[in-house]
DNA sequence: GCGACAG
DNA sequence: ATCTTGTCGC
């Protein structure tokens, strides 16, 4: 699989973020895809401050047995700056993704999908760039505020910016710390924590995201 | 000017 | 993200 990537990487700050004012049109916050029988996982990691190590973990839904995986390594040169993360990990998670024999139904990605400044996290620039439905699965808040989610698993609470919802904190696991869920792209909220729900098992993260954390790392 | 701030 | 041991709780 390739993909065509409509812009440089080579940006500076300000006009990353101009970039992400114009491409937020692009995001589709509905549903927009058919049967899921594959799912992937994606997560970048650090060989070292100049070499991102992105992996990539597609398993089958609903099973979420692992059908493949593939890494890239790809040499970083935008620093991380909160609001920007696409612009440094995005290309190794692409070039992973280009390795790949099967193409998923559905991307989970590490980070924010709309729950962003400019409604244009990591999640929502993959989806757009790749056309594949995305959705966003962070460990912690970027932006917005919410009320306190019930402790039993499953249970979720919306995450708003001003009168605007922008996501939801979702209970993956009773007693343990939430996990905020966005729309990515061709995907809705409602579906998007379904979807999320349904790849937790055992553990607060997702097992595509345990897959492709476990790859990326060691 | 003072905090907040995905990974 | 990454640096890092033991420790509290189910």
């Amino acid at each position: 699989m390739r993909f065509r990537i409509p812009h440089r990487w080579d940006l500076t700050p300000k006009e990353a973020a101009a970039l992400q004012q114009k491409l937020r049109d692009e995001v589709i916050a509905e549903d927009r895809l058919g049967e899921v029988r594959l799912v992937a996982g994606l997560d970048a990691g650090f060989d070292d401050k100049n070499t991102a190590r992105a992996a990539v973990a597609v398993l089958s839904f609903p099973e979420l047995e692992l059908v493949e995986q593939a890494i890239a390594r790809v040499p970083v040169t935008f620093p991380y700056v909160p609001g920007l993360l696409s612009f440094r990990e995005l290309p190794a998670l692409i070039a992973a993704l280009e390795k790949l024999q099967h193409l998923p139904d559905l991307l989970l990605d590490d980070g924010q999908g709309i729950a962003h400044p400019r409604r244009f996290g990591i999640a929502s620039h993959l989806g757009v760039i790749t056309g594949i439905p995305t959705i966003g699965v962070a460990k912690t808040r970027l932006i917005g505020e919410h009320g306190p989610v019930p402790k039993r698993r499953g249970a979720w609470t919306s995450l708003m910016d001003g009168d605007e919802t922008i996501g939801a904190v979702l209970r993956t696991r009773s007693g343990v710390k939430p996990l905020y869920i966005s729309i990515g792209h061709k995907v809705s909220l409602d579906t998007a924590i379904r979807c999320v729900m349904a790849c937790c098992t055992r553990y607060r993260l997702p097992e595509t995201t345990r897959w492709a954390h476990r790859l990326a790392s060691g």
